[in-house]
DNA sequence: AAAGATAATGAACATTGTTCAATTTTGCAA
DNA sequence: TTGCAAAATTGAACAATGTTCATTATCTTT
């Protein structure tokens, strides 16, 4: 990476950074050309010299969320037990992360991705950000026969699937009305899937 | 309802039938105040007599689609066996609905709802759904002694979780990559919600 | 220090939602 | 039927936002 490289990835991840902290802060309604340019530092008409549009600027901001996540889920899952008890801890913790972060649920489930460059990459990215992180302890099931190789891949996707529609519903719908109620949902239903 | 009511409520059908038009033909980013006028035959200025703002008018138009989707499926499963297999011919072809309407499921769950009047009754009513159309089944199951009714109550839930997961990540996220293995996917894990 | 290359910027435009004052239409009494 | 008040309809205008592009500022190299 020669000179003029290094400082355009820096002033990349300026823009990125401010993106990243006003989805935090504000949520993605407030992130605009203007507000991410000016959190930046620079004019808005800058950011057009560095990403192809907002929106190939926002989901670069992907890449960060993931990444906290993990850490805030590794951090807090070291003495869980291996196997089911950490899938559920995980998985309990995952939805934890978005909803401290609404603005980063916004942006990985309901952000219109439109035509971004690596489109395909950053789909996989959020579609497997669970998964990854469960993936050891899957694997551990198999090995000690809790679930068959072919039921861990379906109950992969299932718990997948089911944190996505509780967490659609909470966020967009209101359903269930409050917090306690979420989480005893989120659990039971966690629960019924890892059986 | 006296004869200045009648028509308000002929103009305001008028306004919701092309919201509906618009949805099923072009999707929900090109209803807009001036197409949406436009199709009803009024200028856009108009639409704000009739309506608080556009988004109020855009989620009248989800008890237009709930019926729709109600005959859509009630039409398809008269010879379906009652029971677990009918709650899952009614949840492949809940999902089939909202693949042919596309702009339906943008409108169900995820079109943002702002201050619209009677919100929660039309998050119920989205939330519920699925559940009503299942609703009967359930009941038979639990009669026929096949889950207990709290069982039945989880499961409910976990089958609108699934779905609503899956149809998120098939639409906004490419996730399974075609038509087909999405199919495949979606049987797959409806079988093993209800076991 | 000058010139050419690179980066940063504001002006301008398009789209969309919303408000409001002006205009048109309607309903009804004389 | 006519005239007027109420109601409905409308276009002009504004704000917010994304995007483009020609101009300006800065930097690099000689």
């Amino acid at each position: 990476m020669n000179k003029k490289e290094i400082q355009e990835q820096r002033v990349k991840k300026y823009f990125i950074d401010s993106t990243v902290n006003l989805l935090k802060t504000e949520g993605l309604r407030s992130v605009n050309v203007r507000s991410v340019a000016d959190n930046a530092g620079y004019s808005f008409a800058s950011l057009y010299n560095y990403f192809k549009d907002l929106n190939e600027l926002i989901f670069e901001s992907v890449k960060v969320f993931v990444e906290e996540c993990n850490d805030f889920i590794s951090e807090r899952v070291e003495n869980s037990i291996q196997g089911k008890e950490r899938i559920r801890d995980i998985s309990v913790l995952y939805v934890k992360y978005f909803l401290e972060y609404p603005g980063a649920y916004e942006l990985f489930f309901l952000e219109r991705m439109g035509n971004i460059g690596n489109k395909e990459q950053i789909c996989d990215l959020i579609y497997n950000s669970l998964n990854d992180l469960c993936k050891d302890d899957f694997a551990y099931c198999v090995k000690k026969k809790v679930f068959s190789a072919e039921q861990a891949e379906v109950l992969k996707k299932q718990l997948n699937y089911c944190v996505a529609g509780m967490l659609l519903f909470y966020h967009n719908r209101h359903n269930p009305k409050d917090y306690k109620e979420f989480i005893t949902t989120v659990t039971e239903q966690i629960n019924q899937v890892l059986q």
